[in-house]
DNA sequence: CCCCTTTTGATAATAACTATTCTTACTTAA
DNA sequence: TTAAGTAAGAATAGTTATTATCAAAAGGGG
């Protein structure tokens, strides 16, 4: 994996200790966490970070297209350092945010974009339900 | 139209003002309104109806599936009265939220949804874009 | 029409995020 | 190498959307 220092300077951004953390700590994630769960994951080796550059930090990468935001119906966004077009699914027992492998749907939307009077920029599938674990546990 | 005091009896919802007044402008509305803008739209005919008195509303209609909550990105979230799941798109200059005829993709999901591993209850596709009207501006 | 339960309106409280302010840290230029 | 200027960080105050609380008012079955 190309090392983090070097993918901040290439978007221009000063390469600071809590940016590396914020971003390295997103990068090796798979939970899609929000800004008080990257907060907390990073208080035991950046006592001294703020919860407010946490979020600075997290709009500048949102911009930069680091990052992307994920709206997935609770009060706080999560983010997912996996910026390519992909779905997510959310279960409504335990919470867990997880990433989709869909080529056909992705091969869809493009087709989609064409025939559609909008240019699609950006798009969110968001699949709400069971998740496979807790389907079994029930 | 089926007349909005019947299809609130049918859920078992007493029938009151400002619970017709709420689900009635959904009904009637294509712009997918925040709870706000319902205030501000009913404050005319409504005077005394209170801001909490629409949240709490939606809420109850959200959970009987009268209408659906759309996370688009926004700090608040917007409401729809057509409840069968169906793409919006957003622009990102005007900010309109419009919805999409799109039963390609409805038939892909459909599909999808039986190969996961995963229960899908409800789906929200959004795309972020920028509108025909937005786009000829330009 | 009355009583019981729900709902409403007013407002306080909370949670998530944003703005502010002061301090610290790079970075360039003499 | 150091002084100056800009950018970033920490701490915290402020804002906004939403939820909770509670007394008063209103629906609806009997």
């Amino acid at each position: 994996m190309k090392e983090t220092a070097q993918i901040l300077r290439e978007k221009g951004l000063k390469v600071t200790p809590q940016r590396i953390a914020v971003y390295t700590m997103l990068r090796n994630s798979m939970e899609h966490p929000n800004a008080e769960m990257i907060y907390k994951a990073l208080e035991p080796t950046n006592p001294t970070m703020s919860l407010a550059t946490v979020y600075k930090t997290l709009d500048y990468f949102k911009h930069l297209g680091l990052v992307q935001e994920l709206n997935v119906g609770e009060p706080s966004s999560r983010y997912d350092a996996i910026v390519a077009c992909h779905p997510h699914t959310v279960c409504s027992v335990c919470g867990k945010v997880q990433d989709l492998e869909m080529d056909e749907l992705t091969e869809l939307h493009k087709k989609l974009k064409q025939e559609l009077d909008f240019e699609v920029e950006q798009e969110q599938l968001i699949l709400y339900g069971t998740c496979a674990r807790c389907r079994k546990k029930a």
